[in-house]
DNA sequence: ATTTTAGTTGAACATTTGTTCAGTTATGGG
DNA sequence: CCCATAACTGAACAAATGTTCAACTAAAAT
């Protein structure tokens, strides 16, 4: 058998430079990341990386690096099954949280949560929700919404008497808008950050 | 005054061709999609666009998306202040979940959380817990571990007679290791997604 | 109406791009 | 040890890349 390369190392140092740089190397930049000296090896190593789905190449030859390549966390499975081993892992899907978590970029904002109003639906005050505007709410659904002239954090229910806001604290009652009420967006994910 | 042209339309057109190729657009792409006829026109647009911090450029003219360009989601205030109005809108920070959330994602894992025993620090099941391998924990973090052969999520506290898990859960009790106990990671974050 | 000037055109330029070819090297298996 | 073959070298290629220049346009301000 011929000699053999070691890839994952060689993914590894694409998955830096792609980091650091924002962009794929060229053909002549990977010479000097993986010590190559004859572009024609790059242009092996590519083919293999376009076979194995981490790289995409148009036409042109434009290089564009895939989710598996780009996605920056890997997901395992339960907390319960806790972490495989380092050779499982290598078949771990790689993940995107900005693919995984929003759907509808020019659309979707990030509002910090001040009160405890929802904190029961396991929202805290200083996390941060995603909220998508421009969709009709549905029953159930957390959203945005300004009640007579207060923006809060609600569940939005539509019941024959109207829209009642409902609150995931027993310590607050539910609200019936009087005046007006304006919904900012629904809620299509909670974050939070430790430090 | 001589005319002036409508940038941020260029800009999103940008975001899309970016978020479906995974690249930026050459000169000559640029010129489809913006409808110039002169690739100095181009050069003209990008040379605006570095200088406003949407696009990188190195000496040999790679050009590369900042966060700001590539970036997802708009950052905005508070739930309580509502959302601005779309004049405001446009000076609002734009933020990428991946850079916001994990910083060594070499090391940072995504599990799922099963139990309710981390329900009053707002970790439902179902959630989705970033962990980073390979830190010490500090008294207070929350960590995966393996408690007697068994993986959970708890909080870490360590006091004169050894090692403390705290769940944050009244119904159960805090457990003190017996055999063996192994820190898998340290949870960095939590993620939820909705429907 | 005139001026001003950012924006645009069209064409040409030197480099750099990914690709290709024939030949060489290194390494694991028989 | 020797063989088979994937990995690599070195060099050359056409095509595509970002850059540059002088000339022209068009719209806002006076």
């Amino acid at each position: 058998m011929p000699r053999t390369i070691n890839l994952n190392a060689k993914i590894q140092q694409l998955r830096f430079f792609l980091h650091r740089e924002r962009r794929l190397p060229t053909y002549r930049e990977m010479l000097d990341l993986f010590g190559y000296r004859s572009t024609n090896a790059v242009a092996g190593l590519v083919h293999k990386l376009v076979a194995l789905g981490y790289i995409l190449q148009d036409n042109e030859g434009h290089m564009a690096p895939t989710r598996k390549l780009a996605g920056v966390v890997k997901l395992l499975g339960a907390v319960q099954a806790g972490f495989p081993s380092p050779a499982e892992e290598e078949l771990a899907d790689v993940l995107s949280l900005d693919e995984y978590l929003i759907r509808r970029p020019e659309s979707t904002y990030l509002l910090t949560v001040n009160g405890d109003s929802m904190i029961e639906a396991g929202i805290h005050p200083g996390d941060i929700v995603l909220v998508e505007k421009g969709v009709a709410p549905r029953n159930g659904q957390i959203v945005v919404a300004q009640v007579d002239g207060e923006w809060t954090l609600k569940y939005y229910m539509k019941d024959r008497a109207g829209v009642r806001l409902d609150p995931a604290n027993r310590n607050y009652r539910f609200i019936r808008p009087r005046q007006s009420l304006t919904i900012g967006g629904i809620v299509r994910g909670v974050i939070r950050r430790y430090e």
